[in-house]
DNA sequence: GTATTGCTTTACGTTTACGTCAACGTCAAG
DNA sequence: CTTGACGTTGACGTAAACGTAAAGCAATAC
């Protein structure tokens, strides 16, 4: 069992082995590629996509599923590959990891608001079940 | 200093009150009364607004923070007003509770990956400036 | 060869969540 | 009484995030 093989093709996939792997359509991918979220690699006309690409698909759903627009989510991934030779570039990136993680804490004290209040609620529905039943 | 004062009016708000208070124009105001998702006494033409509206108000803003579409958070704030007499209500209840639930502690879970991964990139570009700090 | 399968681009359609006039009602102030 | 300030109902506009044909290339299947 090779640990790493350096002489094997890196894998790769094709436009509807990625979309059907991560429950999209192929529309979806190309509308991200059209934003500039995704870069894949072209033979000829045809797609090819790498596991750059499928790590940056999955940061994209996730950002997705945590309810951000697109154009925000290709900055924040965006942010995770940008240069940072400089010092400069490198304070830059400091700070935007800063706002983001505001952000990201916002929205979790709001997520466990919520989760606070629908177990509240259980609990009152559970009573008014226990009451019913005697 | 009167604990309750039953003979009191119930305070109201108007439309620009709450409007500026939450931050939202009265545009947005009257477009989630067009969803349902508040329901305004009006008095003649006029919209008043009840600490009821204000409780569902913050609900939807904060379900909007947390990037739920308006008519999966109608159902939601629905939910907490739901009648609950009868026990097949009740358990129907508990059913969608449950599926809330379900739906938040999955975005908690994308949240805290973010957010651990988040860390890790600062500790890294950390490590890079010390470098460049030598 | 041609028929099918898979991928491509182009382009218009749709839904959501409001923004933005327009045109009009209403009520207190001058 | 008319002038604002504030409120109202349409109704059209728009940006985001794709859906959905339409029409064409390209390699394999028979």
């Amino acid at each position: 069992m090779p640990a790493v093989d350096p002489g094997a093709q890196a894998q790769t996939w094709t436009i509807a082995a990625i979309a059907e792997e991560f429950g999209v359509t192929h529309r979806t991918v190309r509308h991200y590629e059209d934003l500039g979220l995704i870069t894949p690699e072209r033979r000829g006309t045809q797609r090819i996509y790498h596991r750059r690409d499928r790590t940056r698909l999955s940061l994209i759903l996730r950002g997705k599923r945590l309810g951000f627009p697109l154009e925000e989510i290709r900055t924040i991934i965006d942010l995770y590959d940008a240069p940072r030779g400089r010092r400069s570039q490198l304070e830059y990136v400091l700070a935007q990891i800063d706002d983001r993680r505001t952000d990201l804490e916002r929205r979790r004290r709001d997520l466990d608001e919520a989760l606070t209040e629908l177990d509240r609620f259980e609990e009152r529905c559970r009573e008014d079940l226990a009451r019913l039943t005697h």
